[in-house]
DNA sequence: TTGTATGCGTTATCAA
DNA sequence: TTGATAACGCATACAA
């Protein structure tokens, strides 16, 4: 079903269907009662080829803003990113990449600002900060929509998530936990920080699960990693010290470097089975080793791949895919860590 | 850089660039060469949304023939084909399925007979048959490239592979077992039918993989449970009637619903540590009850959706995407099994 | 407020 | 062996 049948079929012009479609106005409210039904009937979707080619010469942009500098995980988002800017390419659609460092909210809005003026689209991995939720606001009120990815933005009005559910992910590290200790430890947590949404999230996730399922799991020790490799070391090696009774560990964020550092340091690799998150460049070596058990990780190719896809679809069709994207909680072990 | 670019600079005509470019004939060698040349240089490639557009008049048709009645583990399969289906249509190509039942060659060959006439391209989920290898390379002849999905057809002219890496799903298989049997057990294997290249895949590197890592795996018995359920069962009874000590088995193909009722019947579902492949509908309940321990997955929805949209691709494009898309083998447990 | 005409890049049908 | 030209479905500048 196309534009001009829809045309035909009401006596009008393609124009017009075109304007009641894209609602620029300028039709009459009767004409448009009768082309709305008309479409309504004929269950007309746009036909996205067609549409790719005739917007080439508007030559969209889509805009991303991601904390990547620094941290390793996102390399391999990155890499997702870059396979859906080659398909933008025969979509006529641009892309552009601004990285930063850190969660600075003000540093963020500068970001967004340098490409507002441009984009077509934002994708953005959101700093969960009220001046961000305004942002993406004032974009939407301006017809951009914004599509978040790996963390949400919540209370916002982004037009969709693209990442994991990390209250489902801390549950499935308790199941391999409950799996690889035979339901039973000695257990000492490493969180992340308080200020982001997901780390908290997969806390809650695994400590409720642990304390729901495995009775003979105990945690005996708490403390933040910061999400930083120095933090880690000092506060493994303090929990450590402070209980050499414990035999198993649970990094919940960034950290896993420091944390075997001070594991070796205290000649521990023995005694220890560490499980924790994401596969970072250290990961395989402290699988192969044995300290590490296991890991769960959250499709970071996919991520960047299918957020950017979003952004695509939504400049091609006119409409949001979907509300929330939700990947999966991989458990890796060594065989299976690099597919 | 388009056709229309390519011709002006040659000198030519688009309607002469499009010859070169599809092969077409009817072309003076030097000025393919000429073309050709130009072609190289400025890197072209075709833009899809434009051929996607052009090529809706001759309404290209892609066939699909795939081994799925009375197999549950290709109703999510069939989920990710009619996903790509949906896209398809905005292309302009239409999907035919046709499906069949068990593993007849001579059935195989009739249905894709049926198909050949009216198709541009085929996804074929292959029997490993000598009659199907020499039927592939008869399509090529007839420039109908064809895709593999789930199981390769080796030594076949098929132009790409979408599945999984069966020998590192056993391997990963064996990881799982040795995490969760700390290392030490008495193993029974359950096997598949030798005349399915995964399955023969599957356990080679599951058996390899604990012989080399496993020194206190013992592996004790060794029985085929024939892919169905009767034969599971069978095979389970048997093989603990006769060796009561075992705690460990492995299953390598189907039967889950088969061998956990001989486990039942037996009532040692309190010894038994079961590990299976593939989420089926009785996979659930089993890791609930706690009798199985965990499966690895072969991501069928995305071999369902990446293989019809390969052969879209290839319809789209002239060329083909990748030789092969290897799938991830996933490990669930309950906490992960459903996302 | 509505309609006409043209172009996006590729394919395919005619003529030459 | 070549080239001109008309689609494919949608968007839009311009005319009415």
């Amino acid at each position: 079903m196309t534009i001009r049948e829809i045309a035909v079929q009401c006596g009008v012009s393609t124009a017009t269907v075109d304007r009641v479609l894209n609602g620029r106005g300028k039709v009459r409210p009767e004409t448009e009662a009768r082309v709305l039904a008309a479409l309504e009937s004929a269950g007309y979707t746009k036909n996205i080829a067609a549409r790719a080619l005739a917007i080439r010469k508007a030559a969209p942009v889509v805009g991303l803003v991601v904390s990547s500098l620094a941290n390793p995980f996102f390399d391999e988002m990155l890499w997702g990113v870059a396979q859906a800017e080659a398909e933008l390419a025969d979509y006529g659609i641009a892309l552009r990449v601004l990285q930063m460092r850190g969660y600075h909210p003000q540093r963020q809005l500068a970001l967004i600002g340098e490409l507002e003026e441009e984009i077509s689209a934002l994708v953005l991995h959101p700093i969960d900060d009220p001046r961000i939720v305004e942002k993406v606001a004032e974009l939407a009120d301006r017809g951009i929509p914004t599509v978040t990815v790996n963390t949400d933005l919540e209370g916002s009005r982004r037009c969709c998530y693209v990442g994991s559910d990390y209250e489902k992910g801390g549950r499935t590290a308790a199941g391999v936990m409950n799996l690889a200790t035979q339901g039973k430890a000695r257990l000492g947590i490493l969180t992340g920080v308080d200020t982001i949404l997901g780390h908290r999230q997969r806390l809650y996730g695994f400590e409720s699960s642990i304390r729901e399922h495995c009775p003979h799991i105990e945690i005996v020790a708490h403390d933040s990693a910061r999400d930083d490799d120095e933090s880690a070391y000092a506060a493994t090696r303090a929990m450590l010290e402070s209980d050499p009774q414990i035999d198993t560990l649970m990094l919940i964020a960034a950290g896993l470097k420091g944390v075997c550092e001070a594991i070796f340091d205290l000649k521990m690799e023995k005694s220890i089975r560490l499980f924790a998150f994401d596969n970072i460049p250290v990961t395989q070596a402290m699988l192969e080793n044995g300290l590490l058990k296991a890991v769960v990780c959250q499709q970071p190719f996919q991520q960047g791949y299918l957020s950017v896809r979003a952004a695509m679809d939504i400049i091609l069709t006119g409409g949001v895919p979907y509300e929330k994207r939700i990947m999966e909680n991989q458990i890796r072990i060594l065989e299976n860590l690099n597919e």
